[in-house]
DNA sequence: GTGGTCTAGACCACA
DNA sequence: GTGGTCTAGACCACT
């Protein structure tokens, strides 16, 4: 009840060594929050001002980051009052899911096959970086 | 049998969307397929251009891949003959292969994600597809 | 065989009093041009910095908008060599094309249902500006 | 039929992606709806605070509209009871109102091509689909 | 020469 | 206060 019962459940960092671009990682970040239900529908993400501030970077990085998440549909900006995590509900029926499900497997397969990793890798790496992700049941 | 000996026994992809320079993405392909045996000590590479129409990428970004890696020592180019994995020891980066395999999977889970698939399904779905792709056993 | 044979066949303009954003204009016309067929897949654009020269805006707007259009797949861009129309053919089933067709259409009458304009214009307007942009025949 | 009297004979919709902002889209539906008839003088518009909810949007966004309206003569508000359509003879702008039509539909034309949809396409789903939403004849 | 990233700073519209 | 747009200019990686 206090005024920041729903404060921001997310915290930022950057690795200027990684090579990825700063925009990215903010992208990046938001999109895992978001898989493992750290930021939920609507939930508000920090304002470009201040994001920048506590990141030690330029506004306008920032601003690029919610950009193009919000062209990517995963944020809906309001003029004036923030950007907050998209409402937007996939309606998809079964047949469509089951056919986006085994593109995007197939697809990651391939690639995975590109360098050599094996099945069994990736599987555990999956598992992994899964049980952090996708919330299957309770983990504790 | 006889006419396809020397075989190349990789194959190539290439994403657009990873950031990664393509010059790069080959590189670490070859790297990697040496790495696991794919590709052995004498083994011929594609030439610069079918392995550009193949990707559908300009010639010199394959040659630059060659040339980096011939500058390493991980390939060596005869004349007129081709281009061949050297007899040198590729100690391939664990930890640059940690980060690939990693990334994949990250941008694989998230996307899931996003349409609201469960980590049971992807598992299951890897099984079933991948079981036709990717080596299960050891591949020396 | 000359060579400026495929020269872009684009000509930008920008109405400085129109209210949209330059880098949506930009978009705008591409997507225009894309529908009408004068650009199609592969076509290359105009350099970002030229094209900056052109409408006398500053490059960073120019690179808004082609980036925008990357993230959307409308084009896709190879660093050091250029900004092109995306090869990309959605690959879609009778079934799923219909849902779409259904689902864009009914979003778009009820919207101009909220402005209360009548079908008689609506299918006018469709006429007027959809010969110019889908093919239907020889319109000349 | 006694108690819908003075039924809203309008339906509010608002395309977060236009560009447009909330409030001046409400404003614009409103004032269309009064020119061609389906508002009148004297007749109720939606609290404040139901528009807000139906809307999903922050109810400020609903008053500046209904502010904006009442400096512009084209609604009186009455304390307690209602914010009414004036007396005011409402000339609304025949370009802004071409310039609107045209806008959404060219959106819907190019969204349609991209998925390869043809004019005639279009045009028969309207028909099927518009029939039952647009009205067709005179609506005065 | 191509596009990509980032900074700095200005001005505007919306809430 | 919020985000949106645009300019100016720097530096980098890729072709």
């Amino acid at each position: 009840m206090t005024k920041d019962a729903d404060q921001i459940p997310i915290t930022f960092t950057l690795d200027s060594k990684s090579g990825i671009p700063y925009y990215k990682q903010i992208i990046l970040q938001v999109e895992m929050a978001i898989a493992d239900g750290r930021l939920s529908k609507g939930a508000r993400l920090p304002t470009v001002r201040s994001l920048a501030v506590d990141l030690s970077i330029n506004p306008n990085t920032v601003a690029r980051a919610y950009n193009e998440m919000e062209i990517r549909d995963i944020v809906v900006t309001q003029q004036g009052s923030g950007t907050f995590i998209s409402e937007k509900q996939i309606t998809i029926d079964a047949i469509e899911r089951e056919r986006i499900l085994t593109e995007i497997t197939r697809s990651f397969i391939t690639k995975a096959a590109s360098y050599g990793i094996t099945l069994e890798e990736l599987l555990d790496h999956i598992r992994d970086l899964g049980s952090d992700i996708v919330p299957k049941g309770d983990p504790s």
